[in-house]
DNA sequence: ACCTATGTTGATAC
DNA sequence: GGTATCAACATAGG
């Protein structure tokens, strides 16, 4: 499920549950989950070590301690932040506190990542917080369709599948649409969509709460409008869209 | 059973 | 260098 909106529920997790608790052991034996480690040296950085600080750009999350290591955390497709859980055949990564709780990263996938000091460099602005302007240049900065535009996380961070889908529908724009061609009013559009859907799904609770989302499965009709959605690949992902409001 | 789909991302090939 | 495709993983559903 992560996208930006449930990686930030983990984050506040993450804050709200493992902050000022010591670690005293590491589970780090997933060697694909916390590539490129060898086993061992998650354990050997942060054993001893207390979490300071839980942040978050996009979709990764990194963790400070008090000892100079920052543990980098990484939902993939299908992880989730398990504080004080029963110990689970799921959890890939996982730390345990001298008060005999725990954190761990439970993934049915294996496609979440744990890494020692997560190098950030190649990410975007997050997408909540990216201004305007930066916005617009980045985003036309590139000569593929919009929506692949939406979810390069270089152009700008925490977009997927399904919040891409949602922000083009609400600013009545296509998918097809070249981004190197975007007007400045709909970049504007675009922008403003960006941070509404966002905001909206962080405070209903997920990207799975937005309009065309709920709708696209169902009937298969534009929430607004009624008009038969579209659907095909475009930047690689499905992806559906008004065949009415946002024809090319 | 087999094929497709799935919230991501990285490596690889043009 | 930007862009597209495929593979990585595991499960669910038609």
């Amino acid at each position: 499920m992560p996208e930006l909106p449930e990686v930030e529920a983990a984050r506040l997790e993450l804050e709200a549950g493992a902050l000022g608790r010591r670690i005293t052991s590491v589970d780090d034996h997933d060697t694909f989950v916390c590539r490129p480690h060898a086993p061992g040296e998650l354990a050997d950085a942060l054993t001893g070590t207390t979490l300071t600080s839980a942040h978050r750009r996009g979709k990764s999350m990194w963790v400070d301690t008090d000892r100079g290591p920052v543990l980098g955390l990484h939902l993939g497709m299908a992880g989730r932040i398990a504080i004080d859980e029963e110990p689970d055949h799921w959890d890939r990564f996982a730390v345990g506190f001298a008060d005999g709780g725990r954190m761990a990263l439970r993934d049915k996938r294996r496609l979440s990542r744990a890494i020692l000091d997560p190098d950030l460099s190649s990410l975007g602005p997050d997408a909540a917080e990216v201004s305007r302007g930066e916005f617009a240049q980045r985003v036309r900065r590139g000569r593929g369709p919009l929506k692949a535009r939406l979810l390069d996380q270089s152009v700008v961070a925490g977009v997927g599948n399904l919040l891409a889908d949602e922000t083009l529908w609400r600013a009545r724009l296509s998918p097809l649409l070249p981004a190197s061609e975007l007007r400045d009013d709909q970049a504007h559009a675009l922008w403003r969509a960006l941070r509404a859907a966002t905001r909206d799904a962080i405070r209903m609770g997920g990207v799975h709460t937005g309009r065309l989302i709920v709708d696209r499965r169902h009937n298969r009709t534009c929430p607004r409008c009624g008009a038969e959605l579209l659907r095909a690949t475009v930047g690689g992902r499905t992806t559906f869209w008004c065949s009415r409001e946002q024809a090319a």
